[in-house]
DNA sequence: AAGTTCCAACAACCTGACTTGATGGGAGAT
DNA sequence: ATCTCCCATCAAGTCAGGTTGTTGGAACTT
């Protein structure tokens, strides 16, 4: 499997509260860390699409995709609904904005010059 | 080696156009997807410092640390300054920054509801 | 000069993530 | 009921990325 390693079922869907813990941070990283997944991403940024739809547009094997599929929703970046046999995936904007506030905190205060050293 | 497959060297350290492209971003992720890099990142939010003083803070093996700093350095998101013997790290806040507008452009539009589909 | 410390780079090994092909379930159509 | 389509899941194989130990260069010390 891939963005795992032990935290795979922290409850990752509901969690607003701004602050994105570092395994948090780093999961939703590992998960978009992927060209493939990168495409589907993108793919999705335009709006909901069904599978099918992604299938054919990306050029995957089924099983391919939906292995990406799968490791996104499972970080939060997306979320999916069914309706008939269709499946539809639509990007989490709440998931990427809690990466960009965990960016933000970082790029604060890291140009603090360097202690001495040794 | 590790973020990179075919495209390790295009002008990364210079870049300051808010746009980024998606192979840039990859890039980016990538090198930022690991639990060690995280680590330094964090450990580099606070401000420059020298190698010697991560390697023991984070209690890793001098060429396992250098390895990943080289990644992260070859990503555009940390600068090395040497000084004597030694050489300091510095996160830089302008790759943070280029990441994030990236994702906040993902955001925009991606609620957009999905097509009938097929 | 020789010795020491700090750091980058290399080769070989190894683990884990990704790929591929196949199987199976659910929902609609005939 | 049967068939077809859409999608998830599984097992096995592949391979890129990470680890480990070593080598070597640069800078400072004695």
């Amino acid at each position: 499997m891939v963005g795992l390693r032990g935290l795979e079922r922290l409850p990752i869907q509901g969690e607003l509260p701004g602050e994105l813990p570092a395994d948090r941070a780093r999961l939703l990283l590992k998960a978009l860390a992927d060209p493939i997944r990168l495409e589907v991403i993108e793919a999705l940024a335009g709006g909901e699409r069904c599978v099918c739809d992604l299938t054919s547009e990306l050029g995957l094997a089924q099983s391919k995709l939906s292995f990406h599929l799968k490791v996104l929703r499972d970080a939060g970046l997306l979320a999916d609904r069914h309706s008939g046999r269709w499946v539809y995936y639509q990007l989490q904007p709440e998931a990427l904005e809690r990466l960009r506030g965990w960016l933000a905190a970082l790029a604060a205060s890291c140009t603090t010059p360097a202690p001495p050293c040794c």
